[in-house]
DNA sequence: CTGAAAGCGCTTACAG
DNA sequence: CTGAAAGCGCTTACAG
């Protein structure tokens, strides 16, 4: 059923039709509830499709992640989908999800250029993004969640720097001195932020950290178990873990070499997840509410698209769960 | 840029623009690659959704998964995902994700009733699924992943029954008696088939399973705690998990119970993941291919939509990871 | 308040 | 081998 049969079973115009729908144009009231009740009783539904060509739109946001198994199999992107397709449903605009790697685009390439979709969020930022570089060009509206030193991009962030300072400064308030830093890939900017925290943390307490006790980009497996190794045997207080992933990772090696949490040695994860929580003992962490960063997201990218002004930066809070891994 | 500036600025047709592009209808070579020249140059690249409407096609596809967090969460989703883009890419497709629960699937009905799918996949079935329900009334092409048991649904599925029937034989081999298993909702369809895989071995071995050893329904968190307290209590000699989720967390309980692995207890899961594989000792499992579960699903859809006959039902195959837990 | 008509950017019989 | 024209199912100035 298309917009003329309704029009031609009430004996109005389309146009008519498509304004009761609308609810654009002046229209009778009368007029108005004929339609609506004829379409409801027929369960009429518009073609989004035919809508979007003519009004140029699509109603489908671009949800870009990484294509890699490790990185999109992530509860961060997970949870932050959630909270986009809330924002999203209710104002009537699908989901397209589009993966990536660092240095191929393509699929994202062709979503924008084939006009398949309205608006872009972009699940991480890197150093030198190619998909920010590319949107950047399109001129399409599009949000980073993550943090980009780049003052034309949209984005939206947790304070991971603030964040990191505040749980580091409270862990050497314990009296933690020689403390491991274990991070993922130096090529994701929010690794650059949690290094500052960490640094930031230091020099307050008048402090220069030990460049020997940080390991960066390190990938799940051999290689954090190996900056795990070399932790031990530095003998440092406490593992300071940049992601849950990471944290799993360490946990499950610190186990195979039978050190105990937290006598031997304490451990604290600088972003949540539930996996954190249940393990025992259960890990202190920086806890990010990741749906609401997904719902913000979204929501200003559809101010973006409706052509509203938006804030070119937001920046959520966090906060610090102390449990007995650092006890 | 549209078809019609491309035709202009070449001095030909839109008709035969488009069939330059699309490769339809019979076109000299000389202008065929004239009009290719141009749009590589110009880098013109048609809009889909014009496309659409005129093929009647959206070029999407429906990917249905569970809303809720723990179950969208689940890696199997997000490898299966990455399957089913592997294979819908190169055919042009895209992915819709549509997040549904168990009594409301208005997502998808939004989806298919407003014509932004041609096909749609759905992640999982449950034992009364209104997903399934639904689609078959429409008439839209979807497969679904799981077992259905309904000669009108295309669907794939890995041999789960078959699966957890060896995997619990072999665990018999050793000497195994009193074996609990602990399973997740009896809504879900796979639920039932490993059930009765785990009854198979039970049978094949002249055995009867004790009920008081099964637990079912075992949401994550404290109801999966109990069941390991009471199969603790009642000293059977190993848990048979029926996915890595419940894995993860029966673990964690263990842990914290202090029970050793596998000396005072053993366990074994259903479902493979990574986490499972890295965990201290590694978890005896059942592993499924899950990326390939994903990216035949793909096909089949693709075919379906294309209108080809396609099998009405697809078994995968699986096979068994022996590891320290059940030693 | 309502409608005829043009338009969104493609595809595809049909005719030549 | 190529093109004019109708059509996909909507929206939206413009006119009344």
């Amino acid at each position: 059923m298309t917009i003329g049969d309704v029009a031609e079973a009430l004996g109005v115009s389309k146009t008519t039709v498509s304004r009761a729908i609308s609810g654009k144009g002046r229209i009778g009231n009368a007029t108005r509830d004929k339609v609506l009740d004829f379409i409801n009783q027929h369960n009429y539904t518009p073609s989004a499709i035919a809508k979007g060509l003519a009004q140029s739109k699509t109603y489908n946001i671009g949800w870009v992640i990484p294509g890699d198994y490790n990185s999109a199999n992530l509860p961060f992107f997970q949870k932050c989908l959630m909270g986009i397709a809330e924002m999203a449903s209710p104002m009537h605009y699908d989901i397209l999800v589009l993966m990536v790697s660092e240095n191929d685009i393509s699929h994202l390439e062709r979503a924008v250029t084939n006009h398949k979709v309205d608006g872009v969020i972009l699940g991480r930022t890197l150093k030198n993004d190619l998909a920010v570089e590319y949107l950047l060009n399109t001129g399409l509206p599009f949000v980073a969640i993550g943090t980009v030193d780049d003052g034309r991009v949209v984005q939206i962030d947790n304070d991971h720097r603030s964040a990191c300072r505040e749980l580091v400064s409270l862990l050497m308030m314990k009296g933690i001195r020689s403390m491991g830093l274990i991070g993922g890939s130096c090529s994701h900017t929010v690794t650059e932020y949690r290094l500052s925290g960490y640094k930031d943390a230091f020099a307050a307490a008048g402090l220069e950290p030990e460049e020997e006790n940080i390991f960066l980009d390190a990938e799940p497996g051999f290689r954090i178990d190996k900056a795990v190794e070399a932790l031990l045997a530095r003998k440092v207080q406490c593992i300071v873990c940049m992601d849950d992933s990471i944290c799993v990772n360490a946990l499950n090696k610190l186990r195979r070499d039978g050190a105990m949490i937290p006598d031997d040695i304490k451990v604290a994860s600088l972003f949540n997840s539930p996996q954190l929580e249940a393990a025992s003992p259960a890990v202190t962490s920086l806890n990010f509410d990741t749906a609401t960063l997904g719902r913000e997201a979204c929501r200003i990218l559809m101010n973006y698209i409706d052509g509203k002004e938006v804030n070119k930066r937001t920046l959520l809070g966090y906060d610090i769960a102390i449990k007995d891994s650092t006890k």
